[in-house]
DNA sequence: GTAGTCAGATTACTAATGTAATCGAATAGG
DNA sequence: CCTATTCGATTACATTAGTAATCTGACTAC
C-alpha cells in the first residue's frame, strides 16, 4: 500500500501507453500518443517528465538517448484512484457505485454472466 | 443528459451537504463543514460562490441572507463523474472496473447478496 | 569544421484549484 | 446616532495542470 503520488488525466494518457509497453524512449510515447490526442511532442515530453519528477515513472539514464517505464502497476494506480474515487463520490461506499453501474445499459449479457460468477465464487475465498 | 459541469474535489464537499439539506445558507453549511475538515469560513464561501458561478448551485437572493441548492441530483452528478473517471482509469471498460472491485476485500456478505440479486433481475428489464 | 538537427533541460504562460483576506453596505447594539 | 458585527462582493496569492517554446550541448551531414 504505497503512497502513489497523484496522476493527472493528460498524465494518464501517457502512463497508458507505458503499460502498454514499456520501457519506450521519448519519441515512442510521442508516436503512439499522436495518434489519439493532438498534442505537441513538447507537450508529451513535459508530461513524461513530471511523472519522472513524481516517482511515477523511471529513467535509464544510460543511454544516449533516455527511456522510461512505469514504477508503479497499472492495476496498482487504478486501485488506488479508485479508491481516493470512490471516497469522494459516494462517501467510500463502493456498494453505492456498484449498484449504479450494474444498474445502468452499459454492460452486456456476458459481462453480467461473468460477473454473476465472480459473484459466487467471492464469499469461499474468505 | 445536461452537460454538468466539472465540480472539484472540495467543491464535493460542499455539494455532498447541500445534497444532504437544502437550501442551506453559507452559515449552516460552513457550520456542517467544520465538522469535518479544518477550511476556514471564508474559503468555504468562496467554494460556494464557485459552485454558483459555475451553475451547480442556485441561490435565493430574496432573503436577506442567502440560501443555496443544488441544481442537480447528486446521482446525476454521481453518473457524470464516474462515466468521465471511467474512461480515464479504465479506458471505459466499466466491467473492468466492477470486476476489480468486486474482487477486492470491501464488501460484505450482505453487499454481495444484494448485488447478486440486482445483477439477477437485470437482464430482463430489457 | 560548420551548420543544421535532435534530445534533454529550462523557462513560459494560462486556467483551475486550494485557501484565504479585505472592502463595503446593511444591521444590530448600546 | 455612532459603533461593532455580519454577510456578500471583490481581490489575493500559491500550486497544479494544460500546453508549449526556447536554450544548449552533442551529433550528423555536408
Amino acid at each position: 500500500m504505497k503512497n502513489i503520488p497523484n496522476i493527472s488525466e493528460s498524465e494518464w494518457e501517457v502512463m497508458n501507453i507505458l503499460w502498454h509497453k514499456s520501457p519506450l524512449t521519448a519519441n515512442e510515447v510521442i508516436a503512439s500518443l499522436q495518434e489519439t490526442t493532438d498534442w505537441k511532442p513538447k507537450t508529451i515530453r513535459t508530461l513524461l517528465d513530471r511523472l519522472v519528477h513524481k516517482n511515477v515513472v523511471g529513467v535509464n539514464r544510460n543511454q544516449k538517448v533516455y527511456t522510461f517505464y512505469p514504477l508503479y502497476s497499472q492495476d496498482e494506480c487504478q486501485r488506488a484512484e479508485t479508491e481516493s474515487f470512490v471516497k469522494r463520490i459516494y462517501g467510500g461506499a463502493v456498494k453505492s457505485m456498484l449498484v449504479q453501474f450494474i444498474e445502468e445499459e452499459s454492460l452486456t449479457d456476458d459481462d453480467i454472466k461473468e460477473l454473476r460468477k465472480i459473484l459466487d465464487e467471492k464469499p469461499k475465498e474468505k
